[in-house]
DNA sequence: AATAGCTACAACCGCGGAATG
DNA sequence: ACATTCCGCGGTTGTAGCTAT
């Protein structure tokens, strides 16, 4: 039966199968993907005609445009809450698909890998240009172990997030804190210097791979003294624009879901509780500090870098 | 200049759920 | 109610381009 018709094409597009698709999703929009191949239109299946729609021919796509520093926290953010739903997660990101953020969390969870590698031994870097502009001070204590948990965690399961560090309980304090006005809460963790555990006071870190250890030598990069000049302004999320894919639970409260600022309910209380959150178990903000403002947050952080990642030191 | 290693990304595959007959 | 088809998602693979040696 298969082999009757004709061959079933695979493989990188040509522009004319490009034209063909977008000429039938313009007549009979995004749907009806396996009739294409029926009318003899295109040798490809409707998963590959769909898979090329969403991932390349579709409007408003960011191609080519590499995550920006925003974007990376929101996937970071939302990872840690939701996991690898990667297409849920892309909602929340306008012009970037689940493929993106998909390749995007893959091909940092390598580089943070690599970089923990080799910070974690003294055999010199293969070929890493990371570990080599960039020192690591692992004599920080605690680095050690937190360094290590990260990596199993790396290793054990796909997502390197914290909350998987938190069921081991080992260390002394960790704890959920907001940050400024994003729709979930990251989970930041404390170390103190002064004792095995890893715990240091004062040292808020919002991101996993973050490295624990405030005296990092650390020189910026055009880029990142660009971020944070950006950082000096109060006003700094009000450039990003409404979002066109905001899920409708968030699209409802203001078309502006994550980017901007907003009033939460853990403010001054006039605001009624975003949509967003009806979706979690109503005790999950138990354990909660109150919200400051993102300005403020920024303002009262310092942002360092290690290799590609970024993470802020709260002082 | 040649080569090896790394990175980012495009595309495929398998599976599960929804829709349809 | 059941079988089949379609669609969407997450995981995986292949590869082109870049960088370091």
């Amino acid at each position: 039966m298969e082999g009757k018709r004709e061959e079933i094409r695979k493989g990188p597009w040509k522009a004319e199968e490009d034209e063909i698709l977008i000429n039938h999703v313009k007549k009979y929009g995004p749907r009806d993907w396996s009739s294409i191949r029926s009318k003899g239109l295109l040798q490809r299946t409707g998963k590959s005609c769909r898979l090329r729609w969403v991932n390349k021919l579709r409007p408003n796509l960011k191609n080519g445009c590499k995550f920006s520093l925003e974007e990376e926290r929101v996937v970071i953010e939302l990872q840690s809450q939701f996991g690898n739903k990667w297409a849920r997660i892309a909602t929340y990101l306008p012009g970037r698909t689940d493929n993106d953020v998909k390749n995007f969390w893959s091909s940092r969870q390598k580089r943070l890998a690599r970089i923990l590698q080799n910070s974690n031994t003294n055999t010199p870097s293969s070929s890493s240009s990371i570990s080599k502009s960039h020192k690591i001070n692992k004599e920080v204590p605690g680095f050690e172990n937190f360094a290590s948990e990260i990596q199993k965690s790396s290793t054990e399961s796909q997502s390197c997030s914290l909350s998987h560090i938190n069921n081991n309980n080992n260390y002394d304090t960790i704890k959920m804190v907001p940050l400024p006005d994003l729709v979930i809460n990251p989970k930041l963790m404390d170390f103190d210097t002064t004792t095995d555990h890893a715990r240091v006071e004062d040292l808020q870190i919002p991101f996993p791979q973050v490295v624990p250890q405030p005296q990092l030598d650390i020189t910026f990069s055009p880029g990142s003294q660009e971020l944070l000049a950006r950082f000096d302004d109060p006003y700094f999320f009000d450039v990003f624009g409404p979002v066109d894919d905001a899920p409708p639970e968030l699209a409802a409260v203001d078309q502006q879901p994550f980017l901007k600022p907003r009033v939460t309910c853990c403010g001054d209380g006039s605001e009624n509780p975003d949509a967003f959150f009806d979706d979690f178990p109503t005790d999950m903000f138990d354990q909660i500090e109150p919200l400051i403002s993102p300005s403020d947050f920024f303002l009262k952080s310092q942002v360092h870098q290690i290799g590609d990642f970024y993470y802020f030191v709260k002082f």
